[in-house]
RNA sequence: GCAGGGGUGCCCGAGCGGUCAAAGGGAGCAGACUGUAAAUCUGCCGGCGAAUGCCUACGGGGGUUCGAAUCCUCCCCCCUGCACCA
């Protein structure tokens, strides 16, 4: 999986600047950076990670590809896991209590974690530290040292604390003192760049100040932008469901990736594909010229980012399928199964019904129903209309919901177990 | 602690005694159109039911009423201002 292409090694200083710097928003400060780089010394290269939220998507993936690019450039990867502060809790955000995290819980999150962190980074050359480490055993008074440098007119500069509290959103002291938190982080771990999404540029330059204080040499800081999510508009998060896991199989990354709305593309291949400004560019010309169709730029895009987490095989194989079902409207070649038994077929037939719902297409009997008069259900390339229709039962016999889901019948024998939970 | 303003469906938000499963928007789903894109248009969008309908739901408990999301009461939570304060 080369980040980084031919010619990686013996690249000039100004070429690996310039990969380094690539799709960067924020560098404070190029000099710092580029003194920082020719001490020649391994860097130590910092990034945060939130182990509430264990599940990694390509949002995700934009720092940590940067992270893989320093390692193979030579550098000191390391990874701090925030065990600390998870421990603690956090009514952080709108309104939703960040649940407590218990020790176990965690330590289960850090391990999904690093499995999926492995598969962008070469986890053997990474510093994995626990940020309990400093903090757990810290006395209260050098806890409250930490806060003595810094000012809460400072804090409230903050976009997302000056918002929350003219909106009278409710700012707890410990969402304040998170950066400090974060900040100590670096001084414990003597970081010389710390990366991150744009959003943490706040606590990433915190970072800086608090180290100025403890008498180090502050770190760079570097930050790149938050990923849109699939539908175009907002940032890629789990909860507004518009994101690609990194460990989505390859067909439904495939899928999903071409279900983006055009104009992300060129962000898409910006930052997840390290293309650089002046060829996104060279590609939008050639897209508004009528050149490239958006159709090819987009099953590219779909096919290389596949090819970083499953391969190019792999990639292959799901663009194939993706064209069989959505371009030739034929149907996939796998199909989950529908799986029925002897209870619940009266006569060899099944009502359509309940056959939607326990293919787990609909929530509910009103649901399935609903999608039977809307035209969206069908069995064997047939629509049927009647929500009162009896299906004949036969094994292999295709149901298909609106224009994705497709099911197979699959009859077992013995006992039945699912759906009926007594 | 005092005063005032709030808590409504997945989210935002209107309703302020019956006509409320609750306006409107967003999200979602489906249909049309397409490049499974976006945009647009149409429909759906608590559960059970073929259906008249029934059940559950407007922070929680109790009450008034023929009838409560709407009124009263207690409790919980949030916000704002004032007071208090190391």
């Amino acid at each position: 999986m080369a980040v980084i292409e031919a010619g990686e090694y013996g690249m000039t200083f100004e070429e690996q600047l310039e990969l380094l710097t690539n799709a960067c928003v924020d560098l404070h400060t190029l000099p710092e950076l580029r003194e920082k780089l020719e001490l020649g010394r391994p860097l130590r290269v910092k990034y945060g990670a939130d182990p509430s939220a264990p599940d990694l998507h390509l949002g995700h993936s934009v720092p940590l590809r940067k992270l893989r690019q320093f390692q193979e450039l030579g550098h000191q990867v390391v990874f701090i896991i925030g065990d600390f502060t998870g421990r603690i809790g956090d009514p952080s955000g709108r309104s939703k209590t960040r649940p407590m995290l218990t020790e176990e819980e965690i330590a289960a999150n850090a391990q999904t974690y690093a499995e999926q962190v492995g598969r962008i980074l070469d986890l053997s050359k990474c510093e994995i530290r626990y940020n309990s480490e400093w903090f757990g055993s810290m006395s209260a008074s050098q806890m409250l040292e930490i806060a003595t440098h810094y000012t809460v007119a400072r804090m409230l500069e903050r976009d997302d604390f000056a918002l929350r509290l003219r909106d009278g959103v409710p700012i707890t002291l410990i969402e304040m003192l998170y950066p400090l938190v974060q900040a100590y982080d670096s001084v414990a771990v003597e970081a010389d760049i710390e990366i991150g999404g744009s959003d943490q540029l706040f606590n990433l330059l915190v970072g800086r100040d608090i180290m100025r204080a403890y008498g180090m040499t502050p770190q760079v800081v570097m930050t790149w932008p938050l990923l849109l999510g699939t539908d175009g508009k907002e940032k890629m998060s789990k909860s507004l469901g518009n994101y690609i896991g990194i460990t989505e199989p390859p067909e439904e990354m495939y899928g999903k990736l071409m279900s983006i709305p055009d104009e992300l593309m060129a962000q898409y291949y910006h930052l997840l594909l390290d293309m650089p400004r002046s060829q996104v560019e060279a590609m939008q010309r050639d897209l508004e010229s009528g050149k490239l169709h958006p159709r090819e730029a987009k099953a590219n895009l779909a096919r290389r980012i596949v090819s970083l987490y499953h391969g190019q095989d792999a990639a292959q194989r799901a663009a194939a399928e993706f064209d069989r079902v959505f371009a030739q409207r034929q149907k996939p070649t796998d199909m989950q199964p529908i799986l029925l038994c002897a209870d619940d077929i009266n006569d060899g037939t099944i009502g359509i019904i309940e056959l939607v719902v326990r293919a787990g297409f609909a929530k509910s009997n009103s649901e399935a129903r609903r999608l039977i008069r809307q035209g969206a259900v069908r069995v064997q390339d047939r629509v049927i209309e009647d929500e009162m229709a009896n299906i004949e039962v036969e094994e292999g016999a295709v149901l298909q919901v609106g224009k994705r889901r497709f099911g197979r019948i699959t009859i077992t024998r013995g006992d039945n177990e699912h759906g009926r939970k007594e």
